[in-house]
DNA sequence: CGGGCTAGTGTTAACGTTCACACCATGACC
DNA sequence: GGTCATGGTGTGAACGTTAACACTAGCCCG
């Protein structure tokens, strides 16, 4: 069958002006009211089962399809979920966004999504304004950045909202990964590796997860009373993370890395390799996240696995229990594991 | 400001049933009809400024939302767009969303999406009835399989739809990279530097964008007059890009690769590294895609640009065409161009 | 001074569903 | 034999907006 080159349902002015076929058109054919069929179509009990195949006849033979708006406009019901993103080629946000579709259908729901070209508190409420505008009955936003969090503490109270990623001090129902706690994971596992102390690439400043981690990092190495070496900055970014790894490399002190993520783990071992100091034999390095190409960089990434897909879905199942008046425990941690590769070892003595 | 504890927007007196305000109480407050709102709202022009900013006045009072519903209903517009999309962490889908995203809210478009777990047929026809359940005027689908586009073909044609990579020989309108100018820019690159022949990791079978690629290889092979070794079939993923790199290192006779995609590169890289055959010392590699990691690569991967922005931003633009009934020209194809970095070079001779 | 134009506003009827009923057989029960 | 529930169906009336038209003033023009 060919398509796009036939006109389509391009209704031209002509005189044919055919209109799709609408519920009352069904119940003509079928010889009953346009309630029966409203009926048959929700799938009403009280309805004979003669009568029912008849109406779904005429339905299949006009090619019917309930109308939206209509349906929508009675019921006061749009079925449908907003997700709030932002325009990055980071891993996880992509990632969630089919976690949360995939649940949004599994309840019955659609999704409409909204993106924020920058995280700023303006960008993230015009994000929010426009899902209102489309009527959605509740919103996940993937805004994890400070000045986007804020943003939808000021969102109207009278819409369903969770947050992704926007750390555990936000003033919002909120899903996340225990940051602290990866962060912990895999400090403690350099030290426990005999690493004297372990040096951080963070994400910047105003992320909550990156102050998380920070945080996570330097309570293992306290605990552990090891020196807090001066925490190196990025943004996510495996450009930043080679920056940060250079200066990594100038250090011969430094034997142990902790990246907040593992695309600036992936610089880190590029700018090592660059100077000849090799990994986990001079330098260890443990990342964050999980992505799928951690097994496969030289050397495979020993790093802190989040599970976006479930991070997803369970923010789905929050708002869904938000949005039916549920009043309890908003706030749901989950917890990151270790998976240990080859990028980390014991210290050369 | 705490949320989610509080009901909400205040409300009309009598206690209980408070609905949201609509059109007739902004009219109302106003001292107007609700016609003269409906101007207001739609920026005609036959409205008295002073009258004008009475409505404007009573709107914010009220916190007035416009009900998208009634207006659907009665405009017979959705103003929605649909993306199918499947579950993928690749990196190319998931970047066109934004893309696609960003042309649609700036041609007045809300964008809802539907993902098809499987590219199968029917679930890619399942994806495409959510989305005209939904009434969407338009759809994009991003589905680069065979069996998917197969399903397109199929879609009743009253709808305008726009195919994303699904190769230049689809029967549906489409926007896509010519894959096969791009494999012979890589291949020539890697010819040109004097390598005698190029060996490929393709993308599945059953794949366009894979079937292109490989053509592109064999068409640039056969004009340099060079042998055509063995095809190295992989799924995309770094895993089998590793595997795939593990029989290249078998073979003394190998110097040069050239991958389907970046991630598959990537896999060859670690792949050779392990057994220490050097890049671009002992085997030249180059990929596709240029993922934002690429550079940072052990080495740098020269590899193929994509812009995945501009093809989603395209592919708006092709499906608005559609939807306003043009009938030329819907095949657009984007051109890739080469990056060239430090993975190829010329081989030991 | 009547006709026609224009700016500004109101009135009424769609749009296509679902909801709340009313209605009718039929059979059961006392 | 009358009441009562109960399966099955039809009849309005919403829902909240925009479209089409009608209606006033006020003004210009011949």
């Amino acid at each position: 069958m060919s398509r796009g080159a036939e006109g389509g349902g391009a209704q031209r002015p002509g005189d044919g002006e055919h209109r799709p076929p609408v519920m009352m058109d069904v119940a003509r054919l079928a010889g009953v009211s346009h309630q029966t069929v409203s009926r048959v179509l929700n799938g009403h009990a009280k309805v004979r089962q003669q009568t029912r195949q008849r109406v779904l006849d005429a339905m299949r033979e006009l090619d019917y399809q309930p109308n939206s708006a209509a349906r929508m406009l009675v019921t006061r019901r749009s079925n449908t979920l907003g997700i709030v993103t932002f325009d990055s080629t980071l891993f996880g946000p992509s990632s969630m966004v089919y976690g949360i579709e995939q649940a949004a259908r599994a309840a019955g729901y659609f999704v409409t999504i909204a993106s924020s070209r920058s995280l700023s508190r303006s960008s993230v409420l015009e994000a929010v304004n426009r899902l209102r505008e489309q009527a959605v009955e509740g919103i996940v936003a993937i805004v994890p950045k400070d000045s986007a969090v804020d943003a939808l503490a000021s969102v109207p109270a009278g819409i369903a909202l969770v947050g992704v990623g926007v750390g555990g001090a936000a003033d919002v129902p909120m899903v996340g990964v225990d940051n602290t706690a990866g962060a912990e994971l895999a400090v403690h596992h350099l030290l426990d590796l005999g690493h004297r102390t372990v040096h951080h690439v963070s994400g910047p400043a105003g992320w909550p997860e990156a102050r998380e981690r920070v945080a996570g990092w330097q309570k293992a190495l306290a605990e552990a009373g090891a020196a807090e070496p001066e925490v190196l900055v990025g943004d996510w970014s495996a450009r930043s993370g080679y920056q940060a790894g250079q200066a990594v490399a100038r250090d011969p002190e430094a034997t142990a890395v902790f990246c907040g993520n593992d695309q600036m783990a992936l610089g880190v071992l590029r700018a090592l390799s660059e100077v000849g100091r090799r990994v986990p034999d001079d330098v260890s390095v443990v990342g964050f996240d999980d992505i799928p190409e951690a097994p496969y960089l030289i050397p495979p990434l020993t790093t802190v696995r989040q599970d976006f897909g479930e991070v997803g879905r369970r923010s789905m199942e929050l708002l869904l229990r938000i949005a039916e008046g549920e009043q309890s425990h908003h706030r749901i941690h989950l917890t990151p594991r270790l998976v240990v590769r080859t990028s980390a070892a014991r210290p050369a003595s």
